[in-house]
DNA sequence: TTTAGCACTCGATATGTTTAAGTGCTAATT
DNA sequence: AATTAGCACTTAAACATATCGAGTGCTAAA
């Protein structure tokens, strides 16, 4: 899969511009209000009039940093200047360890089991960012096998559990043509349980070497059987709705989230609640970031991820230490993020996150 | 569990009043804006000036079945007017076949297993009412069991495979204090599988059979693992976090309800979305239907269900055939929802979920 | 019993006015 | 050459006022 990773590279603004901007982008933060000259010339250490930052002002809008919503009012950050902040501008904060106690104490409490824990995280990531947590579940194509179990529900109806080295389950029902019954399907199992033993594969492995030793047998029941259970898994179905364990998009409270300002508009709160809430997005970028195996920053303008305007999605990959499990988390807030705060969180929840599945 | 489940009786209205009621409440369902004496002396059959509805309307209200939101307003429905409806006055919508095969079809597509069954109804329900659709999963306990297995993830970490009889399977993985090794772990389950098919248990039956016969031995692997295993499930946790699988509530995308008029103002909106994505009211609601056994339906005033109050809920709980899975499903709305359309989706649902899980 | 007529209420809408914040430009100052 | 004081100008927001229209309750007539 080929992705556009790579970080944009901007020119350089003198020392003085840079201190604007940092103002007028740490101004906006603390009062969610278009900065006007006035405010910079009062509230930096920088000893010049209004006129003079007016100047400095006009150029840093030509260069694309920031915008007037309307003509006479203050400047707002465009995209690249939230960039730029968060490239070279921005101190991160520092987790302290008391967080850092909590936030374990809080992981530690779940059940451990992936989806208890990626369902925790969500919900963590919203509490401690006041925004809206996510989390992408990790593919499961890939992972190591332990043990599979064939179970006869009733009659021509079997429950397959397939148990990954890592500990996670996938269960898979279906109906067969003919009736099999339980110690025949404890055989089967088996059988499978030791290919996987020596073998040491993932399902498509398992797949592969099943199909290669079934040939010729059509009646057999792996045959029957590999339709079924190496169905591809993780994707969403015909109707859109995302029903796998796979690819399954944890969604933290966003209560927090609609007490910002920006979200006193309607329509804001509307398209907010629908990206939401629709997913596809929220999961191509994810997905994305999944791909490039480094934190990503996608801020939603006009021109570029048009899909989240007016949004802003922090993003990092996590990745179990054998490197079997890969997935990402992100932080959805407005334009106007606590950057500083919210970045360290996303860094030490992804490290953290891959240490304990 | 004690629960009030009854249905309020109402005092008779007359022919006259019941028919300029249903007109206000009709009116209002199309219009979403007050219903005035001349609206209703134009569009109903009665031939009366609007001067004679206008003493109707007087003595309507003075009952409690309407209200001016202001002097010289039209009227709206109270919540008892819209009981009143529901229960004499509305004629519910027939599903054509048409529709019950489009159902049937979308779900039998899923996944045959519970989760995805449940999570594709809760979109199901959001698609067809245009509101948002809610379902709470079975409580597990009660269930009879089909199956145990416990398999070795590595040293001193177990995870329990607990299949019940109706196919639903829970994932327990926990810490053990001394290593056992996988084929002693294959006795233990063989074993209590034997009981199952024996005794025909759910899970506190069986649990009350080991801790009988295993009485004395401390060191048993069974006590080890009565306290896991037997762990209450489907309760949240410290946090008040819902990630058990019981107890889950499964929510339908919300975008149509959003386009509502009733949530275009911005107060609306923020509690409609905190009181879903806060799941604890809704859960409430949810399980006080499963207890009542029959359909359900709050109507969020001031006075009564005031923690959904300017929304409506209505509900219904399903059952397995055998009995054994309970839960229910509702569809959350504006208080001017379409009865007579959304009651008959959620009867013909309950009913049909109650089939195939 | 019904209704025409009327005075009255009150939100919604439109219009005009004022205010405050902020700008760009120019000429004076450092 | 860089900086700044001063000023005319722009705009959204806040406020005040007037008008309109939908709807009411009441009374007296049909």
């Amino acid at each position: 899969m080929e992705e556009k990773c790579e970080k944009p590279n901007y020119n350089n603004l003198s020392e003085r511009s840079r201190e604007i901007l940092l103002g007028i982008i740490e101004g906006y933060f603390g009062t969610a209000n278009p900065v006007g000259s006035k405010f910079i010339a009062e509230n930096t250490g920088l000893n010049l009039s209004s006129a003079s930052i007016r100047n400095i002002m006009a150029s840093l809008e030509e260069a694309g940093y920031i915008y007037q919503p309307h003509f006479s009012a203050g400047r707002i950050p465009t995209a690249k200047g939230y960039k730029f902040y968060i490239d070279g501008l921005m101190i991160a904060e520092k987790i302290s360890q008391k967080e850092k106690e909590n936030i374990e104490k809080r992981l530690a409490s779940a059940n451990r089991n992936l989806s208890g824990i990626l369902s925790r995280v969500s919900i963590l990531l919203s509490d401690l960012s006041h925004y809206a947590g996510v989390v992408l579940a990790p593919d499961m194509s890939g992972a190591f096998l332990l043990h599979i179990e064939f179970i006869r529900i009733k009659e021509k109806n079997i429950l397959a559990i397939i148990v990954f080295a890592n500990g996670v389950t996938e269960n898979k029902s279906f109906y067969i043509p003919k009736d099999i019954k339980q110690n025949e399907l404890t055989r089967y199992s088996n059988k499978l349980n030791g290919i996987i033993e020596n073998k040491n594969c993932d399902l498509d492995g398992l797949k592969k070497i099943i199909t290669e030793e079934m040939y010729s047998d059509k009646e057999n029941f792996y045959s029957i059987l590999s339709s079924e259970i190496f169905s591809p898994v993780g994707n969403t179905d015909d109707y859109g709705d995302c029903i796998n364990y796979d690819n399954r998009l944890y969604v933290g409270p966003e209560g927090d989230l609609l007490e910002e300002p920006e979200f006193s508009n309607n329509e804001q709160i509307k398209f907010l609640i629908k990206t939401i809430s629709d997913k596809k997005n929220i999961i191509k970028l994810l997905g994305h970031t999944k791909n490039c195996k480094t934190k990503q920053i996608f801020i939603g303008s006009e021109e570029e991820w048009s899909e989240i305007s007016g949004l802003s999605l922090i993003t990092a990959p996590y990745a179990s230490e054998n490197n079997m499990l890969n997935g990402s988390i992100g932080i959805i807030g407005p334009l106007r993020m606590n950057y500083s705060h919210v970045i360290p969180i996303i860094d030490f929840m992804s490290e953290f996150l891959g240490g304990i599945i």
